[in-house]
DNA sequence: GCACGGGTTGAACAGGTGTGCAATAGTTCC
DNA sequence: GGAACTATTGCACACCTGTTCAACCCGTGC
């Protein structure tokens, strides 16, 4: 069972690692394990990210680029606003396909690990990019700082979606208490 | 160096347990380190608790205990309004004093380690019971089901305080980013 | 043919983990 | 005094962790 094609089992390895991380933590989940559920030897973990720390680092890389994929996928012409909803909508449809990313970035901002700063920092920067470039096209208006305005949009966009699921749970771990015949609403 | 008093190390062990379980997450949080922060040897937690999965079920009890010991500080005569009230701040107050508890709370609520869903339990029991309690009080009222009732007391005993940190957090993490001199837009 | 080089493996190693257990220290009761 | 009891220690065990490393497979260029 060799590679196919050269990047094959790396790309495993990173999505596999995406998903434990936000399921379990990046404390709570070993190399090994990883590996294993990647259908690899824990060597070639160590081999392509060079350690455990490496692996956290590329995976924040990786959810970074996927924001940035869904950002740039949407062209910078035509009026402002449109472009600023079609970004949004690729924002949108992006986390639908990717869900383990926003799992995963909800774990960073509220439970961060030793090391999750990386990522927040990482995400702010490149908020902070794509703001600039909005800027220059004139999509974005220039009266406040960009950092402001990138923070701003940053938390438009994560906001409702770190927050939304985390409500949910509180109801559906109420839900699923209780053999009691289940609550029911007007 | 040994325990003066019956229970003194036991209690310390414990609270040492919540603020590091909410510190970093109870996987992430090993026996033989509660131990030294408690300044006590590794066999007495397994003494006292029967082991990490002990200690962690008497960290939720202990937690739920608060909730208790807040809400039945305050006598149940007078005008309900004024009893709610009291139970809301005798609850504010609990988590002042404690704010490793509402820590702790939001890592169960937000990111689950597996055997999490145990406090998720004892606390939806205890407040369905506290609830019950006011009815049989006349002091609240009976028209919906008591869980569901007692599930949106919680929610909105916890709701917020579970919430804004999160969204601070969010803030905090932006205003400490950029040690470089920022993005230069002209 | 044959060396080269990257993807891949699996066995080491040192260290940390949860747990079990025999031994000690200290208190309480007779 | 001693007996009984609990709190407490420190070590031993088996297992899991991250990391290192020599070896292997296999496609490519010569």
């Amino acid at each position: 069972m060799t590679a196919r094609t050269t990047g094959e089992a790396k790309e495993r390895i990173l999505d596999v690692a995406l998903r434990l991380f936000a399921e379990r933590g990046v404390a709570a989940t070993s190399l090994r394990e990883v590996a294993r559920v990647a259908g690899v030897a824990p060597g070639l973990v160590v081999h392509h990210f060079g350690g455990k720390d490496g692996l956290h680092a590329c995976v924040d890389d990786h959810v970074v680029g996927l924001f940035r994929r869904a950002l740039d996928s949407v062209p910078l012409e035509g009026p402002p606003a449109e472009v600023v909803a079609a970004r949004d909508e690729a924002v949108t449809r992006m986390f639908e396909e990717h869900p383990e990313a926003i799992d995963y970035l909800r774990r960073v901002v509220v439970t961060p690990d030793p090391g999750d700063e990386g990522l927040a920092r990482k995400l702010i920067a490149e908020t902070v990019t794509q703001t600039a470039t909005l800027r220059e096209h004139g999509i974005a208006r220039s009266r406040v700082p960009v950092e402001e305005q990138a923070i701003a949009v940053l938390v438009g966009q994560l906001g409702d979606r770190l927050l939304q699921p985390m409500l949910a749970r509180m109801w559906a771990m109420a839900a699923a208490d209780s053999p009691v015949p289940v609550v029911r609403v007007g």
